[in-house]
DNA sequence: CTGAAAGCGCTAACAT
DNA sequence: ATGTTAGCGCTTTCAG
């Protein structure tokens, strides 16, 4: 009969207004958006609807937002690594309000707090394991520390159990974005002994990279080979293609929907830390290193 | 003393919100998530929280979104092209909720709804404008059709004035996609004049098109010159980057909530189209032809 | 088993 | 000027 009920009301009087926030550091990464689109699908299929807060990667902002959330009732958050200070989500938290890391690092995060991450560790060995594979054994990385240590770890340790360790110089400092990761290839290319592959710890920095390479006049498998890791959906059609390892992002996606709606619905059994094991997206842009060819 | 307002009792109480919804056809196409967040920056510095609906063009799925939108008492919606049946809009518009339509076709939009729409006509004549004044003569479009017809009108009508009419055959269909840009430059590349030129009237079929170009072993702009439409962030990172005809997202996003934030006030006095100005960023896909270079 | 009433936290319209 | 109360629309509880 044209009746619509108001959920605001209800939301009011059962204090449960089936909205998530979900809070992210940047929107300019393409990997946010997409495990933020995997979210609110899972969301919704349970009927809960999602609220997106990009922080700008400010921390300040990123609290002015929770506050916000928090006055409307959200019934939880998930809050991706980046967007906030540590302190302040474990005082909400404890304050009662369900909430889910995510992808944050290890040692920053307080073990009573649900967090599901991609193994990054792993994700770096794999990345690693791929270029052992090709015969690569100078090899450079490109990280942005210290939020990516395990990645760099996961690759050093890979290649140092092999007998090729990664030199110092060989490990650039990046920011996860664009630039910087064509930059910092820049300064691993003016080294006196030029890699032949780079693993760079985000597909945006790699992405950098790749223009970096090519503007150099280099060839992209030939010259160096390279990998990213996020595996974003543009990594599909850079040129050449990018090879990149990646975590299923709808089982990320669902792993934190499935732990907050598990506080939410007051079932505290579940495991404090869900582990998403990666994979890697081989394509064009890795082959054998030259002189092996040769 | 620790007090923490009661945001929704307050919207309860007082009818209002201070949320509003922006409901939009796809996150697949980085140009939704750039407006979104330029709308989002907007209605922030006025004190609303924005809730990202994506309809995935599902226009079941959209009249859903709408329907709990207004369950929730979203003050009001900025709604983009392609999201919802325009009878739907029309019907929740006249049951009072203030909205805002976003880059609709001017055929399908009630003029009573207050519209923002970039000017597509004007855009698709500053690309032939470009091409023109580079000597081209001979030229392609690819084009969403009938979405896009203003973008496709707009190009031809000025090759016209020029004397150079565009023929049939040089007018391929695409659907907003890489995919269908990569496959209606096929088409174009087997025909029996190769065009000098292509206009590809959003920056996903232009990506597609530079993929195929590339991949049938020919160059940019060296032996085809290209030019795209959204000018989405992306575009300044292909290789080589793309020149493309874009709006100001800002300016855009800043003109919706206007008009939104005037209706929400109650002022009614706006007008019911902006229309915003469009701009060519030139980069490194665009070039004389080569028969104007002997 | 059905129907009336209390209450959620706030604001706005009263009355003092 | 300040303090008090009604009411927003729903759910839940308690009484009939």
């Amino acid at each position: 009969m044209g009746y619509r009920p108001n959920i605001l009301a209800r939301s009011f009087s059962q204090r449960k207004t089936f909205t998530i926030g979900l809070v992210l550091p940047s929107i300019a990464n393409p990997f946010y958006p997409e495990v933020a689109e995997a979210i609110e699908i899972g969301a919704r299929q349970s009927e809960y609807q999602t609220v997106l807060c990009d922080t700008f990667r400010d921390h300040a902002l990123g609290k002015q937002q929770m506050e916000r959330l928090i006055s409307r009732w959200v019934d939880g958050c998930i809050i991706m690594e980046g967007s906030l200070d540590m302190t302040d989500i474990a005082q909400y938290f404890h304050q009662g309000l369900p909430i889910v890391l995510c992808d944050w690092q290890e040692q920053e995060t307080p073990p009573e707090i649900p967090h599901v991450r991609g193994d990054f560790f792993q994700a770096g060995t794999l990345a690693a394991q791929h270029f052992l594979e090709l015969g690569h054994q100078h090899v450079a990385v490109i990280a942005d520390e210290p939020g990516q240590t395990l990645r760099l770890q996961g690759f050093c340790s890979r290649f140092q159990e092999a007998g090729f360790p990664v030199p110092p110089e060989m490990i650039q400092q990046g920011n996860s974005t664009l630039n910087s990761g064509y930059s910092a290839t820049q300064k691993l290319l003016t080294a006196s002994t030029r890699p032949t592959a780079i693993f760079a710890t985000t597909d945006l920095m790699a992405i950098g990279t790749l223009n970096a390479i090519l503007d150099a006049g280099l060839r992209i498998p030939q010259d160096i080979s390279l990998i990213g890791l996020d595996d974003i959906n543009v990594s599909v059609r850079t040129r050449p293609a990018l090879t990149s390892v990646g975590f299923p992002k709808d089982q990320l996606a669902r792993a934190a929907t499935d732990l907050l709606f598990a506080q939410i619905d007051g079932h505290n059994d579940h495991p404090a830390l869900q582990l998403i094991e990666p994979y890697l997206a081989v394509r064009k842009s890795t082959t054998t290193p030259r002189n092996a060819q040769d």
